[in-house]
DNA sequence: AATTTAATTGATAAGGTATTTCAGTTAATA
DNA sequence: TATTAACTGAAATACCTTATCAATTAAATT
């Protein structure tokens, strides 16, 4: 059993919630799919291949769950449906979206120069800050 | 008649659309209520106090409509429906949101502080950027 | 001012994503 | 192995949004 996973049975246990082959199944998918941004449904169709009886809801139920648990993290690109990545707790590295407005395909950004930013707006505006979501939208290098 | 109105009735006829009372109302009703992120339920509500015949599907024909026409910007906050706020086209004034992740109140700030790393980005990623979604979640003054 | 015509509307059906329900099943503990 | 609360799959339901369509209307033309 790899680390995630095992990260995963201990927070399951912490908190009485088992660890189902289903869960086992949708968390092996994608951890097998990093930087992929699958969808729900995506997600229910791989994981269909190892784990055949899987129902959409549980896939749905599972993923709300690897969110809360932080495990994964829940991301929306405007597309109409809840996409997920994997959560990098290694390295703490910040990442941020390219969003061609085009082909719509999704490129990481590895940087965080919003630290700056951050503190200004906790002093000025009285705001403990958490947490942010950066996108930004243009054309890729293919596209434009 | 308002110069925000006066914008809208140029740029439907450039498009050979109509000015209805119902697109009148609608904007009016986001004009009269600049920095509280409607959703389109509560403009519906709010716009049949003054065109009370006018239906569901019309306001949200008009919002998709006046979001096209750059006359207002749809916003996700993640709570399960789009908000709009009226675009500001005197200043060019960029802002961004601290969203309260207990209260959800949101909060507009008026900076821009992106400048270096869309620079930085465009160069090292070969991504042509021409818009940003920036959300700050924490805690505001009244929740911390 | 009346005519013409394409755009617009309201009501309702339909679409798509996500959640709830519930009876049967199962993982984890004793 | 027995117990029990958690979990599952299937289907129903909820919810936001869009599509359909016959009737209406704004705006250009006569």
């Amino acid at each position: 059993m790899n680390d995630i996973m095992e990260k995963l049975k201990d927070k399951l246990k912490e908190k009485g919630y088992k660890l189902t082959p289903q869960r086992r199944a949708t968390l092996d998918t994608i951890i097998n799919n990093q930087g992929k941004h699958l969808s729900t449904e995506e997600i229910y169709d791989m994981v269909k291949t190892e784990c055949p009886e899987i129902g959409l809801a549980t896939v749905y139920r599972t993923l709300q769950l690897l969110d809360e648990l932080d495990i994964i993290t829940k991301i929306n690109f405007d597309d109409g449906c809840s996409r997920y990545e994997l959560n990098n707790h290694e390295d703490n590295h910040q990442h941020h979206h390219l969003i061609c407005v085009k082909c719509g395909e999704v490129i990481e950004v590895e940087v965080d120069l919003l630290e700056t930013l951050e503190e200004e707006i906790e002093k000025n505006y009285d705001f403990k800050i958490h947490d942010h979501k950066v996108k930004f939208f243009g054309y890729c290098s293919n596209c434009k």
